[in-house]
DNA sequence: TCTGGGGTCCTAGGACCC
DNA sequence: TCTGGGGTCCTAGGACCC
């Protein structure tokens, strides 16, 4: 059998964890840029506001119904996941944590146990170790248990658990599972599914294995296999390491000018050095993509990337920032207002298996410097020590208007006063 | 005025090999 | 007139996830 533990509204719940006036007040929290809905409290879903949902669409029901809105605060998302993330793995043998918000556990050395019991009790330590409100679905496999987790969410189930044991039960729920609502089935394929009147989960399991194959490949077979209590997905424990990195944002004001998105992707490229240096790895290609906003359909569009191969496979931001600008030089036009720009890093592997280049060695200079610009920032803050091409304004930088505190990382702010 | 960011996997088709 | 069989690798595009 297998647990999936679902944190409820997670960036919504971070922030009434620090902030106890949310709790009976209708919450979102916003994208970057306080761009769009990324997390919605109980009361704001019921009030029909949509996941992805502009934040400029909603200020009137904001308004009128007191909505409390927020900035997106990573680093206190980040921190709060870890502790339960930590809560579940000292409960449970083997867990993979498959997001910021959900981690799978596999649960076939609790045959001896009441799982149910189990699955109350672990939702109770979560919430009373962090604060943090879980929903725990169990099934036989990954995607039975995500559907549990999803009755849970769905139907006022006061435990907040749910198991799908037997296969009389199972089919009856599958019945009353939309098709889209299957993990694995998107909106594209539950487009076409539904075209074929395949409108439930049930539904999807009647069809033909080999038409499933055919219209969704091996993909979608897997997940009808899952379904039918046949375990094709495995708990993955130890996380591969990443194949690609990237950094990108959207502007809060378009851009023109090119030393301007000269800062931009130099900081980008940056970010990208230091996940890469956290992950001990190192990249040999590096792609620069630039795009005008296209929602502006009046505007003239351009959408362009370029891929540079690296010299040496590196994990120098130095060496990172350089081609990541020649890139971008490259694609550069002008006559465009850009929104958006990103450095993505790829052909990444670890850094102890690097082979060397010939004509060139300049990067082996760097790895103390990276160490100890790396230390600085991890004491000072990010932003205390930049590349000169950076700019401190950062003044292509998106607005985070309504951000809450870092209240579990940073002391020193929590004193500032308001 | 204002519309996020960061990932993974699979397949088909082209280019190439013997 | 007749024109094989069996592979690999790479990439773009399409699907999905949170």
């Amino acid at each position: 059998m297998y647990g999936l533990i679902d944190c409820n509204n997670f960036y919504v719940s971070c922030e009434r964890v620090f902030n106890p006036k949310l709790k009976n007040q209708a919450v979102v929290v916003l994208s970057n840029n306080d761009g769009c809905v990324i997390s919605r409290s109980t009361e704001t879903k019921a009030l029909g506001i949509k996941m992805g949902e502009p934040a400029f669409k909603i200020e009137q029901i904001v308004k009128s119904h007191n909505i409390a809105m927020l900035s997106s605060n990573y680093e206190l998302y980040g921190d709060m996941s870890s502790r339960v993330m930590n809560t579940i793995a000292a409960e449970a043998p083997a867990i993979e944590i498959y997001s910021i918000d959900e981690a799978f556990i596999e649960l076939s050395n609790f045959k001896y146990t009441n799982l149910l019991e189990f699955a109350v009790n672990l939702r109770a330590k979560i919430l009373k170790w962090t604060g943090i409100p879980v929903s725990v679905g169990i099934g036989k496999t990954k995607t039975l248990a995500k559907i549990a987790t999803n009755v849970v969410k769905k139907t006022p189930i006061e435990c907040g658990a749910f198991i799908l044991e037997t296969e009389e039960q199972t089919i009856e729920i599958l019945k009353k599972i939309k098709v889209e609502d299957v993990w694995g089935i998107g909106r594209r394929y539950s487009k076409k599914l539904r075209s074929e009147f395949v409108f439930t989960a049930y539904d999807f399991i009647t069809m033909p294995d080999h038409f499933v194959k055919k219209t969704m490949s091996i993909v979608g077979l897997k997940t009808k296999k899952e379904l039918e209590g046949q375990s094709c997905i495995n708990l993955q424990e130890v996380q591969d390491s990443k194949k690609t990195i990237t950094t990108s944002r959207s502007f809060a004001k378009k851009q023109s000018d090119i030393k301007i998105l000269e800062q931009a992707v130099a900081y980008f490229a940056d970010n990208c050095g230091i996940k890469l240096r956290k992950d001990n790895s190192v990249a040999k290609y590096l792609t620069v993509y630039v795009r005008t906003d296209h929602f502006k359909s009046n505007l003239p569009q351009y959408s362009q990337a370029i891929t540079v191969n690296l010299p040496t496979a590196t994990d120098s931001s130095l060496t990172l920032i350089k081609y990541a600008l020649k890139g971008l030089r490259l694609i550069y036009k002008t006559g465009f207002l850009f929104k958006k720009a990103a450095v993505t890093l790829s052909g990444i592997e670890p850094k102890v298996a690097v082979q060397g280049n010939i004509f060139d060695n300049s990067d082996f200079q760097h790895a103390d410097l990276m160490k100890t610009i790396d230390a600085i920032r991890e004491k000072f803050g990010k932003e205390k020590l930049q590349f000169g091409i950076q700019n401190t304004e950062g003044f292509w930088k998106a607005g985070r208007q309504r951000v809450s505190k870092a209240f579990t990382t940073k002391w020193d702010e929590l004193l500032e006063v308001d």
